[in-house]
DNA sequence: TTAGGTGCAAACAATTTGCCGTGTT
DNA sequence: AACACGGCAAATTGTTTGCACCTAA
């Protein structure tokens, strides 16, 4: 019995959101909406990019949190999806060549990168 | 005339940092140090984290604030660490073999990964 | 009519900062 | 003795939530 209606900042923030590419925050968004639709309300930006999210029809880039790491040598990092642990994952080597291609197509100066996965660490797995 | 001094504090969250491959948050190192050290606070910890990050013997994880996306596709991305701009990387492709990789010498289930660049974009190069 | 959505303000969470006393040099 | 550092609490910033009213279906 439950349904999503449609709901017109939605349309808005969604809208804003698929014509630039500048992969706003969502305070951003709420400024850019604002001189057109004053009582809009930042909760509501936060709420509906959360719906959209969820729905899947907009990407969250990672991470809400700050961590730390004491092995300053890049190199790819896992995260499960469903205990949230970090794990290293020193074994798949830095591609170097990565930066370098990356610097070509795109003009700007690459000085590093950095790799992180995304899935469902094995203790996560077995625990079911 | 200004010179960093040795700090007991500091030498602590160091050492906890180096021991572990969990790439804690600044809490979770507070609470990880707090029983053996009871007057520590965890203004502390984040003052002497940012200390370490700055000298450059521990990495910080991206990012502070979410950011949003309306290509839901993974692609590749650009940050800029002067003015902070995140640019899309759309040429340069997706490699799921990587994903393939990660899965089989960690034993985790990937389900994908993020690629972003870090460096100094063109505009910003330009303005010196 | 009714469940979902909005606005607003208050709550919560993560991080930074000011003040002032302490410890390193 | 000078000045960086730590403790603590208050301030800032980012995000979520409760509640009363509104709106699409």
């Amino acid at each position: 019995m439950t349904g999503k209606r449609y709901s017109r900042q939605r349309e808005l923030i969604y809208q804003k959101l698929v014509e630039t590419d500048e992969h706003p925050t969502a305070e951003m968004l709420y400024q850019w909406l604002k001189p057109e639709n004053p009582n809009l309300s930042l909760g509501t930006v936060y709420r509906n990019l959360n719906l959209l999210a969820e729905e899947g029809v907009i990407v969250r880039m990672p991470f809400p949190v700050e961590r730390y790491d004491a092995r300053t040598h890049p190199h790819p990092h896992f995260r499960c999806k469903a205990c949230g642990r970090v794990y290293d994952m020193e074994d798949l080597p830095y591609d170097s060549g990565l930066d370098q291609a990356a610097e070509q197509c795109s003009g700007h100066q690459v000085d590093r990168h950095d790799l992180v996965f995304f899935g469902t660490c094995s203790a996560c797995t077995q625990k079911h």
